[in-house]
DNA sequence: GCTTTTACTAGAATATTATTCTAGTTAAGA
DNA sequence: TCTTAACTAGAATAATATTCTAGTAAAAGC
């Protein structure tokens, strides 16, 4: 096996992290603004202070930014949301859980939200397989959290593939809807209307 | 008040609607196979046998071909659905018929549910407000047929924006994920499905 | 400490794509 | 029948994304 084309991998900078993370910011930034097809290089060099150069050197092209602040912004999502779950006990609690920090958290993180709102599909295969990935983690440490609830007899058994919908379905299309009227960041949801979509999730998977 | 620059209006030809929509579907095809942002004007002018200035003559500029796309993909699916659920009386029949006809419409216009889907917001204003404009007058007919059934006491009186996300949001987040996994025109939805979520959706407004 | 090498920055050069412009054809409507 | 606006066509241009070349600077080995 000839060896040739060699070239030692280095570990990156220091300072690069953090570059990177306030480049994907600037991005974000401008997608919010201009939106995402209305956003060019151009106007994310600007933002961020950054030469063509580094972008690519960091990106590959405009669309590995996209893929990255998709991929990174789910990440923190779920970190979070299992993070809560985590806390509560019940089956109760922990399904209004759900309910409750998807509300709390797009209204604390609105740009991004809208973000992973708006976009789906469209990304590279490479990207597809990571988010993949990330999701089948995700979901294992979740339903990991309610298989007992289930088997208990607390929750109905349904096909694995409803859960995710019948709970956080409505949530996020209420979400989606509260985010494109608002633009800046005015008030928060009300505490009513987050009872109501958790009152309304444990309604539908309780037994 | 001066009346220069004037020029006379003329109706379009007898031929121009039929070309459009077939532009419109040469458009989805488009964008169902190399995505939204993958394909160019010059993809559309093969697939549709279309000169560059005709496009832009009929549809100003590319995102307004994919604007009207949706325009009409919406108000074909709202169309529908009003229809629909004329032919049913009692407020579960109703309730369930919003749920069934989702999925029965989403599984027999794949392509075009999938770019519904896909696409949100970004829109230039005027076309927002199209959109805004026909959603008011969706909603007005639908709940003109559902008033009558939460004056009766057998539906839950909830907040307007809630009714939607809570029967709507579970088969949404459901066909959504469906039709990601699905690229041609497999299977449709099971029967028991679409009964799991008409179900659970009646279960939310029922009294 | 010195050297080498690779990560990184920068921006000019190029390639790709969207849009506009100019010149016709064709059919509505007077 | 004539005028004119709707429509087609594609070359010319503008906007934008990406690649290339030339550096600078900090890891990692000596």
């Amino acid at each position: 096996m000839s060896n040739k084309n060699e070239q030692q991998k280095r570990a990156p900078r220091e300072t690069t992290a953090a570059r990177q993370a306030s480049i994907l910011a600037g991005a974000l930034r401008c997608f919010d603004e201009l939106g995402i097809d209305g956003t060019t290089i151009s106007d994310i060099q600007k933002e961020t202070k950054c030469s063509v150069g580094s972008l690519y050197h960091h990106f590959g092209n405009k669309e590995g930014i996209a893929e990255e602040l998709f991929i990174e912004g789910i990440q923190q999502f779920n970190t979070g949301m299992i993070r809560k779950l985590k806390r509560s006990t019940t089956a109760e609690e922990r399904v209004k859980s759900v309910v409750r920090f998807y509300c709390d958290w797009t209204a604390r993180n609105r740009a991004l939200a809208r973000y992973l709102h708006s976009r789906n599909i469209e990304f590279s295969e490479e990207a597809r397989a990571r988010l993949r990935q990330i999701h089948e983690l995700y979901i294992n440490q979740v339903f990991q959290l309610f298989t007992d609830h289930v088997l208990s007899g607390e929750m109905r058994a349904l096909p694995l593939d409803t859960y995710v919908p019948l709970i956080s379905g409505p949530v996020q299309e209420f979400t989606r809807r509260w985010l494109s009227g608002q633009s800046g960041s005015g008030s928060s949801i009300s505490r009513e209307m987050k009872e109501l979509f958790a009152d309304a999730a444990w309604k539908v998977v309780k037994t």
